[in-house]
RNA sequence: GGCGGCGUAGCCAAGUGGUAAGGCAGCGGUCUGCAAAACCGUCUACCCGAGUUCGAUUCUCGGCGCCGCCUCCA
């Protein structure tokens, strides 16, 4: 792929700049992952699969990229509702850190290099706290450990707060108690009776929530790198304290790209329990909804604004991606019979192709404008079938645009992989019959091949009756010129 | 109260200082034994008001509506 630079909305300048990477070409990525304390919802996978086309486009741009997803398995949520259902900590958030890995194997999403979680790295985090400590940067006070704010200048510069306002705020928190100053926040706290602590040289506890995202990122990163990534709601205080506390220990600038996703909305509301429309992944498939149109539908939408989620929109994302797949259906039974070389009107289809991969990279490279980039590939997708309709498609063009989107869908993800089929031709009243699909029992093979008999033959009433009998077996089949193709029900 | 985002056709959603991508749905055709897919045509949009401008959906101001952040929620 040709080697454009990359446009990233910072959140730290609030511009889109030109992003170049420390030590090209590897690029070092963390994304704050998520706290393992109950089932992840559809705004927590609106954000995942956001890193995950992020991801997937570094790479294809032919960036090397080093991504960590912290999951947060010690705090007070897991630790209250451990509590509440009488589990060990550790039992508990396994639980739940299973249901965020499922959810993302379900949206095809592509592995981070690490997912580290916070209760294997106490250590250093009791480390960072210590240099914090002896630079004055942090206190103790009554068992805990509070980093002071008023000691970092820069403070509140990534969420663009007035510092003299915060600190006149009204609000009090239990943990407030002992602090200097009301924005200071907690690194360490005092151990409370029945709750899970670790030793440290200041006193047995747990650490806070900021500094478990300071400590793995910067251990698998090192002390400055790319792309810190998260959703709208933690650049203030979690993304600001990590600031505070990183550079306050290194000196050195902590990330160099800030990047938030915004969040989701259902039926046009704001997703939340008491109004009965809180969806967890799990809740959507149980209902027969096809992840990966939900994967569609969540990265469909530009990141940076808010996704109104439907379920209207669901199904159409379900459509949408039948269409894409039914091109590719289409090409590669087409592709191989038509003349391998390009006659002069194939130039048409060859501009279409050129015009897609432009303005697919073009809206990609402007701060990942995922729509933008779909109304490219679906240009295309029509350009496609409207030359091979017209006859107007040569196959050596055509390999070229199934090239293409299996490329382009290294971003997607939405177009089956190496899924093994089964070909067979019949030979029979004459006729001649291609069958293929995906690998199927001995019977359905069968019914199959009585039915491509029937209808060489032209028995149309036994061959719908053969599709009626196979649609009960959850087999579906189109008739098509090339022959006869079968998919399994709801898949194309 | 402070700060910020959004408001584009029936639905979802790009984008632009010179009358606006794409997907889904609708309608009318073509093709098809049936079914599906596909293609062609078609319908329909820039929240309201004022300003700047030769010209604004795009910039500015005001209003209305929705959403969010302001110490642990992706």
């Amino acid at each position: 792929m040709a080697s454009a630079t990359p446009y990233f909305f910072n959140t730290l300048t609030r511009h889109k700049e030109p992003f170049e990477p420390l030590e090209p070409p590897c690029v070092r990525a963390y994304a704050c992952g998520p706290t393992v304390y109950d089932h992840p919802h559809l705004g927590n996978f609106r954000y995942f699969i956001w890193v995950d086309v992020l991801h997937r486009y570094l790479r294809w741009r032919g960036y090397e990229v080093e991504l960590v997803i912290n999951l947060t398995d010690v705090d007070d949520k897991t630790i209250a509702r451990a509590a509440a259902a009488g589990v060990d900590l550790p039992q508990f958030t396994e639980r739940y850190a299973r249901a965020f890995f499922d959810g993302l194997e379900a949206l095809h999403t592509l592995p981070a290099t690490h997912y580290p979680r916070a209760t294997d790295h106490i250590q250093e985090m009791v480390e960072l706290i210590e240099r914090l400590l002896a630079s004055g940067h942090a206190y103790r006070s009554d068992g805990s450990v509070f980093f002071r704010v008023a000691s970092f200048p820069a403070y509140g510069r990534l969420a663009r707060l007035d510092p003299e306002q915060m600190r006149s705020t009204e609000r009090v928190e239990q943990d407030d108690f002992g602090k200097e100053d009301r924005r200071d926040f907690a690194l360490w706290k005092k151990a409370k009776h029945g709750e899970p602590a670790w030793d440290a040289p200041f006193g047995r506890g747990r650490p806070g929530w900021h500094l478990e995202c300071s400590a793995m990122s910067m251990k698998y990163l090192g002390t400055t790198f790319d792309l810190h990534l998260g959703g709208v709601d933690l650049v203030f205080p979690h993304h600001e304290n990590e600031i505070a506390q990183s550079e306050a220990v290194t000196g050195e600038p902590f990330v160099r790209t800030w990047m938030h996703c915004s969040h989701l909305i259902v039926e046009g509301v704001k997703m939340s329990k008491s109004l009965g429309n809180f969806y967890t992944l799990a809740q959507l498939l149980e209902r027969g909804h096809d992840p990966l149109a939900i994967r569609y539908l969540l990265a469909s939408v530009h990141y940076r604004r808010q996704l109104n989620f439907t379920f209207e929109a669901v199904e159409q994302a379900a459509s949408a991606i039948t269409r894409l797949r039914q091109l590719v259906v289409r090409s590669e039974q087409e592709a191989s019979r038509l003349p391998q070389s390009a006659p002069e009107r194939t130039t048409q289809l060859d501009n279409a192709l050129q015009l897609a991969r432009e303005g697919f990279a073009t809206a990609l490279d402007d701060d990942l404008n995922t729509a933008g980039a779909l109304g490219s590939l679906f240009t295309l997708v029509r350009e496609t079938h409207a030359a091979l309709d017209d006859g107007a498609a040569d196959g050596v063009t055509l390999a070229a645009v199934l090239d293409w989107l299996r490329e382009a869908d290294k971003i997607w993800g939405l177009l089956p992989v190496d899924d093994p089929l089964l070909e067979f031709r019949i030979q029979h009243a004459g006729k001649e019959i291609l069958a293929r699909g995906p690998k199927v029992s001995a019977q359905i093979e069968a019914l199959i091949r009585q039915r491509a008999m029937a209808r060489a033959e032209r028995d149309f009433g036994a061959a719908d009756r053969l599709r009626k009998q196979l649609a009960e077996l959850g087999i579906e089949l189109d008739d098509t010129a090339q022959g006869v193709r079968w998919r399994r029900a709801g898949t194309i």
